[in-house]
RNA sequence: GGGCCCGUAGCUUAGCCAGGUUGAGCGCACGGCUGAUAACCGUGAGGUCACGCGUUCAAAUCGCGUCGGGCCCA
């Protein structure tokens, strides 16, 4: 990097080659970073700092990050840097999720297997071993990725839930949650896979449509002959379990006759729905037999319609209940089956029915459901029920509907509702309790807390936390095989204990083989299953800490300060990790949550396979670069709002990068010219030289510190980008840089050239420690030249400097006012210009500002907006104040005429012939005047004439925040001189930019000015066009004959100049 | 069907919590600048602030409803 330095005392700056190229910074910063060991002294320097303890949402390990999570790793490395600035101690554990079906169902696939026996006859040892080799295969792949988005986690020893470690955390917590009476074994109707023979998470069903029988049944009465309850299912194979009806309390019911093919039957179903079913039925005309209300329905009893077939329905009753999820849709009865649905398990328990589930978890009937049915595969076995029931003659109709059915989300098999056994944990108890922590914690929006996540608490179930797979943490609970009585196992220690078994890995099969004994002298067996993979995130919080083994590390860290995730973890993450902790810790593991959206294509929709919409993070990095994809992901729009993904606003904030890039580039040649050096960039030194412009923007960088400063801590993050973003473009690149640009053409070491490096050279320093956070690559490239490149003892690395913030004595809010007062007028200067169609290159003598109200205090800032407008003079009028107008006159006929009659056509052309200031002071001093014309004189009153103010032709006017401003573009001999010099300097740069020469190369110039007078014109300013152009030596003339290394013909004002320009020796 | 969020120029968005003339960038057209130059600046055209109703002297902003999108749930 410092190949080209002086060899001077002091150390100096080095000139940057070329464009922004941030694929090329990109890869040099990490090399940089992998020498110097950067990541790891900063966390170093850190140490004893006040505690910031962040905890990574562990993405599930599939290999690939996509931009929702490169946005998620964004924003965590953001707020790490901006913490680890403020010299916080980060805690900054990447984590894992590499557990569950998900990995399970792939290493199936890739064995062929179809179902759990293939894998018990793999070997379930061996079948372990490849998830977990295909685990971390995974990780190894998106720790890549995450790295080259210059995401600063601890990669190295990230927390990752296969560990001994991390299962042992999660053993640790359903123990507690046993100690506090919160484990619960019990039948659930849960989702079920049949396919992979394990309850599912309701966050784990996948919908879609599916084509499914719709089948009307008539359950017989006890007591009342060929009379029939008529209910209707979409699963005739829950028909067997059925165990009672469910009707609407609300709503009223009929008891009709109905006739088909001269046979009758009586049927019983809601009144408004009568019409309908017997049109489904085919009956062909019915009467109304009675009204029955709900309370009426409710004494019916009816015998199961497969009484043969299903032995067991012969000793239950069945009854009708009421319930108010029925609606007005079928029938208005409706059929439940206690094992086999949500609804209807919970009406069986308040009823005490029994929960009937003749189907086990392979998804075939039991011996329950009879000799005929067992074996069978309920969704093949619709068939058959709906021929037994037409057979009995209680199948009222049958038909096919659409609708939206759940599927396993990893095997896609349709899910089937069974009532199994299960572990739960009770987190419906703790609702309230959750509900009071969740009011603590502070939410980034807040309503992701009050509104959101709340109400997602207040519909808390209890937590079915087992799951009857393989390649999970295995549940520690054994249970005694005489007895029944329950342990939970808390650590690998105590399981050692217990059994005096010591395990290298814990997970199965090798923990199915532990044994323990019961007080009662029984043998304790491990239940079979593991947990919900949601439980191994669930404890995060104190497993990357490494508790329970490490106590003393979650005392001084636990609870976690910040964490933020998508807000589909509101049902996830936010509230599997609260539960966790509710049940163990009995408060909320984390004190700050900032949700963030999810990347959605340009037009707002979902990314997807399908659609074909979808960005990798890396195609933007290898296109644009990582500070690219990382300011744009952190400026497109709120965190917590979906982020619409444009090429277009990426190419935008590549294009802002690269402003900042020139912005920083433009100094350096100068400053390496003249030896900037330490003691030159010290800005103490240059106080009494500091022009109002320097202090102006020195002004600005500190208010943009405490800007960025008050956004960061409300992690306003599209904010930080903005007022970032607004500064680099407005007020460095288009502002001070070009307010700065004639002192760095000033030869020698003038303090006023000095001043200008300094106040630079502070502006991107701050700056760049200021974008740190955000753009990590680009900051620290600027630092190492800026600052390392000047000092050897300054910190190793930008991100190892303070946070820089606005520096009050620094920040002044009336300059700032009066510079955007001067911007504005400065702009509406350059559009009279336009109008009046005088380029900027042309000075002009004067230009006026007219405020309307308020007076306008250009404070000290005149110098500077003479430059910018290339004029001569500024003058400021009074409110209300203008500067001389043309007065434009105009008749009014309707009142000349009835006065003047025959006349009036004179007195018209009187008018015309008048000057028109004069008409108007006469008739502002008497209210009269006189008008003389061809030897008449008329005599006219105000109304008779109409004025009108213009700006004259010279004086071309344009409208700024706070009034006019005018333009006085006459043209005199000494402003052309100047205008045609400038026209020639310009020219001539641009050949010598066009040779490439250096900054402080000499030339020699000739000038051929085809006409005479702007010939002489030029010659006034000769030496001036010399020095700018750093010629030894210049001839102007006409007719010379023109050599050098390169000749051009220029068009200037239509005036055809040729230039020659040679290399001086 | 329910909860939460979003809907502003052709595109991407700021403003909304705290009501007072909708502000930018991209793209388009025209002009300008020129030793940061494969950059930059100005001007112009382009808006029923999704729609409807209400509160208010005043609504993009507050309330209610409708439509469309997202996440979650049923």
């Amino acid at each position: 990097m410092d190949a080209n330095r002086f060899s001077e005392d002091l150390p100096v700056i080095t000139e940057v080659a070329g464009q922004y190229n941030a694929q090329d910074l990109e890869n040099e910063v990490r090399l940089l970073w992998e020498k110097a060991e950067t990541y790891r002294k900063v966390r170093e320097l850190r140490k004893g700092g006040k505690k910031f303890f962040f905890v990574d949402g562990p993405p599930y390990t599939t290999g690939r990050i996509h931009l929702g999570t490169a946005w998620n790793k964004v924003i965590k490395d953001s707020v790490l840097r901006y913490k680890s600035m403020n010299c916080f101690e980060v805690k900054d554990r990447a984590g894992w999720d590499m557990h569950g079906l998900p990995i399970e169902v792939k290493v199936e696939e890739s064995f062929g297997f179809r179902n759990k026996k293939d894998i018990e006859a793999y070997g379930v040892d061996k079948f372990i071993q490849r998830c977990k080799e295909f685990a971390l295969r995974q990780k190894d792949d998106m720790t890549v990725q995450f790295k080259i988005l210059g995401a600063w986690l601890d990669w190295d020893d990230p927390y990752m839930t296969l560990k001994n470690e991390y299962l042992e955390a999660a053993w640790w917590t359903l123990k507690k949650a046993h100690e506090n009476n919160l484990l619960e074994r019990g039948l659930r109707v849960v989702n079920w896979c049949p396919r992979c023979q394990t309850a599912i998470a309701d966050s784990e069903v996948e919908y879609w449509d599916e084509t499914d029988y719709s089948i009307y049944v008539k359950f017989p009465v006890i007591g009342e002959e060929n009379t029939y309850i008529v209910i209707w299912t979409t699963t005739p194979w829950t028909i067997p379990a059925n165990m009672a009806v469910a009707v609407n309390p609300t709503f009223q019911y009929s008891r009709v006759r109905a006739w088909k093919d001269g046979e009758a039957d009586i049927l019983i179903m809601a009144s408004g729905l009568v019409d309908s079913v017997l049109k489904i039925g085919r009956y062909q005309d019915y009467e109304l037999l009675q009204e029955l209300s709900a309370l009426e329905m409710q004494g019916l009893t009816y015998t199961h319609p497969l009484l043969d077939l299903v032995p067991r329905q012969k000793e239950i009753s069945h009854g009708v209940y009421k319930a108010d999820f029925v609606t007005a849709e079928n029938t208005g009865c409706v059929h439940i089956a206690p094992g086999h649905g949500l609804e209807d398990y919970q009406l069986g328990l308040d009823h005490h029915l029994e929960i009937f589930c003749p189907v086990g978890e392979d998804g075939r009937y039991t011996a329950e459901a009879g000799e005929k049915y067992q074996g069978l595969y309920v969704k093949e076995a619709d068939n058959e029920v709906i021929s037994d029931l037409d057979e009995r003659h209680k199948l009222l109709a049958q038909g096919r509907l659409t609708h939206r059915y759940g599927h396993c989300w990893r095997c896609k098999t349709p899910i089937i509702f069974i009532a199994t056994r299960q572990w739960f944990l009770k987190i419906s108890d703790l609702r309230d309790k959750m509900l009071d922590e969740v009011s603590k914690v502070t939410w980034y929006p807040e309503w992701a807390g009050s509104a959101r996540f709340s109400d997602w608490i207040r519909n808390a179930r209890d937590w079915c936390i087992s799951r009857q797979r393989y390649w999970g943490i295995p549940l520690p609970i054994w249970t005694c095989t005489v007895c029944g009585h329950v342990d939970v196992i808390g650590t690998a220690a105590e399981l050692e204990e217990r059994s005096g078994q010591k395990l290298k890995d814990l997970h199965r099969p090798d923990v199915d083989l532990v044994f323990l004994d019961c007080p009662c002298g029984g043998k304790m067996k491990r239940s079979p299953d593991v947990f919900d993979v949601w439980f191994d995130s669930a404890v995060a919080s104190w497993a990357t800490l490494r508790y329970p083994s490490h106590e003393e590390e979650f005392n001084d860290w636990w609870p976690a300060d910040f964490i933020t995730e998508g807000h589909d973890q509101t049902r996830g993450w936010f509230y599997s990790q609260l539960g966790a902790s509710m049940v163990s810790f009995g408060r909320a593991p984390y004190k700050s949550v900032l949700m963030h959206g999810f990347t959605l294509d340009d037009q707002g929709r979902k990314m997807s396979k399908s659609i074909g919409n979808i960005v990798q993070p890396e195609e933007v990095v290898t296109k644009f670069g990582a500070d690219i994809l990382r300011f744009y992901v952190l400026g497109a729009n709120a965190p917590w709002e979906d982020l619409h993904f444009s090429w277009d606003a990426v190419e935008n904030t590549a294009r802002m990068l690269n402003i900042f890039w020139n912005a920083y580039r433009f100094a350096l040649p100068y400053m390496v010219l003249d030896k900037f050096d330490s003691k030159k960039a010290d800005l103490s030194l240059y106080q009494s030289n500091l022009r109002p412009e320097d202090r102006w923007i020195l002004s600005r960088v500190n208010s943009l510190a405490e800007e960025v400063t008050v956004e960061m801590e409300g992690y306003q993050l599209h904010r930080i980008v903005r007022s970032i973003s607004d500064f680099i473009l407005e007020d460095l690149s288009r502002w001070y840089i070009q307010l700065v640009r004639p002192r760095t053409w000033i030869e020698q070491d003038d303090p006023d050239k000095l001043a200008a490096y300094a106040t630079i050279y502070e502006v991107l320093v701050k700056l760049c420690k200021l974008m740190a956070p955000f753009t990590p690559f680009i900051a620290e490239s600027i630092y190492q030249n800026l600052v390392k490149g000047l000092d050897e003892a300054a910190p190793q690395s930008v991100h190892m400097c303070q946070w820089p913030r606005g520096e009050e004595p620094l920040i002044d809010k009336r300059l700032e006012a009066s510079m955007s007062l001067v911007r504005d007028v400065s702009m509406a200067a350059s559009n009279a210009r336009q109008k009046g169609g005088r380029k900027l290159r042309w000075p002009v003598s004067e230009i006026v500002i007219a405020p309307s109200k308020e007076a306008v205090d250009l404070g000290n800032l005149e110098n500077v907006l003479r430059g910018q407008t290339n004029s001569k003079k500024i003058t400021v009028l009074l409110p209300g104040q203008k500067p001389k107008m043309d007065l434009e006159m105009a008749p009014v006929h309707k009142k000349i005429g009835p006065v003047f009659k025959g006349e009036a056509k004179s007195v018209v052309d009187a008018l015309a012939a008048a000057a028109a200031s004069e008409v108007k002071s006469q008739l502002d001093g008497c209210g009269e005047a006189v008008l003389k014309h061809n030897g008449m004189e008329y005599k006219i009153t105000a109304e008779m004439v109409q004025f009108k103010e213009l700006p004259p032709e010279n004086l071309p006017a344009a409208e700024f925040s706070r009034g006019f401003v005018y333009v006085d573009i006459t043209l005199t001999p000494e402003l052309e001189a100047e205008g045609y010099a400038r026209e020639i300097i310009r020219r001539i740069q641009d050949m010598r930019k066009e040779l490439d020469l250096s900054l402080q190369d000499q030339i020699r110039a000739m000038v051929d000015i085809e006409s005479k007078p702007i010939l002489d014109l030029a010659m006034q300013r000769k030496e001036h066009i010399a020095g700018e152009v750093r010629a030894a030596d210049l001839q102007m003339g006409m007719g010379l004959e023109l050599k050098g290394l390169l000749v051009k013909d220029w068009d200037i004002e239509g005036v055809c100049v040729r230039i020659g320009i040679d290399r001086s020796k």
